[in-house]
DNA sequence: CAGAATCCTCGACGATACTG
DNA sequence: CAGTATCGTCGAGGATTCTG
C-alpha cells in the first residue's frame, strides 16, 4: 500500500509486512476488542473492573492484553494507585484520542457501505445456492 | 463502536458482533492481503496471474480466496472468459473503488501517526528490559 | 492458466485456577 | 481489585499436489 501507492508494480511482501505503515494500523486496532475499548474509554479514566462490565462478554485475559497492548501502542496510559485493594486506571492518550477520530471515520464509511456488502453477500449466496450448475449454457459471448 | 456510540454503558458482546458495521468494514479489510490486493486492482481489470505476480509471495489459494471474498462482499468484479486457456479477469466495483477512498484515510491517518507509535513500542520495551524489578526503590511518591 | 483439495502450523482468543 | 499462569480450541493462512 505503501510501496505502490503510486505506481502498480510489484510488491514486496517484506517490505510491506515491515513498513506498511497502514499494516501497523489495521493490525493495531482490527483485533477482536481494540475498537469496543477505545470507545469505552472515550469519556475519561475508567478501572479495571468498570471497563470489564463495560465490555460485556470479555475475558480477564483478554482484557488485560488488550489494554497492554494499547499502553505499548502509546494510545493508553495507565496509572496504578498504590492502595488496598489495588486500584488502576486507563484512559486514552492524545494519539488514543486521534484513533477515535480514524475510528469515526471508519464508522462513517462502514454505515455508508456495509448494506451495500450485506446485500451483495446476500445476492452471492443465493447464487451459490439456487444455481445448480449451468452445465451447458452457450452464451454467445459478444 | 455502533451500539454505545453516544453513551459509554453496557455493550452487548453478540449484538457488537452482528450489528456493528465498523467490525464488518474491519473484518473485511484486516486480513493480511485485502488492502493490497485492493490496491494492485485500482489501474483496471487485472488477470490472476498477473495478481499472482504482482503480489509476491503470495499463494494461490490465499489470493483465489481473498479474491473471492472481495467478490462476495460486491468489492470485486469476476470475468470469465471461456477460452483454452481460460482467462479470468478481476476488476474493483463501484464498491471496491470507495474501499481505495477509505483505505486512503486509513493511509493518512497511518503516516501521520505510525512513528509516534512505533517510538512508543519502543520505549515501552526498553523500560521494560532495562528495569530489572525495582524491588526497593523507596521512591517517595509525592 | 486458473483454480480445487488436502495437510499442517501458528497465533488469537476463551476458560479456568491462583495471587498480592 | 487487578491481575498472572496454564491449558485448550479454532480459524487464518502457507505448502504441496492435482486438474479442466
Amino acid at each position: 500500500m505503501d510501496t505502490a501507492s503510486d505506481q502498480c508494480t510489484t510488491f514486496s511482501v517484506d517490505a510491506y509486512m515491515r513498513d506498511c505503515a497502514s499494516r501497523t494500523v489495521l493490525d493495531a486496532i482490527a483485533n477482536k476488542w481494540t475498537c469496543l475499548l477505545v470507545d469505552a474509554l472515550r469519556a475519561g479514566p475508567v478501572r479495571f473492573g468498570v471497563l470489564r462490565r463495560r465490555l460485556d462478554g470479555i475475558t480477564q485475559k483478554s482484557l488485560t492484553q488488550t489494554l497492554r497492548t494499547l499502553e505499548r501502542d502509546g494510545m493508553v496510559i495507565r496509572t496504578v494507585y498504590p492502595t488496598i485493594p489495588p486500584r488502576v486506571e486507563y484512559e486514552l492518550s492524545e494519539l488514543g484520542m486521534s484513533v477515535v477520530s480514524l475510528m469515526k471515520g471508519i464508522k462513517h464509511w462502514a454505515e455508508e457501505h456495509v448494506p451495500e456488502i450485506v446485500a451483495a453477500r446476500a445476492a452471492f449466496d443465493r447464487r451459490a445456492t439456487e444455481e445448480p450448475v449451468p452445465i451447458s449454457t452457450p452464451t454467445p459471448a459478444g
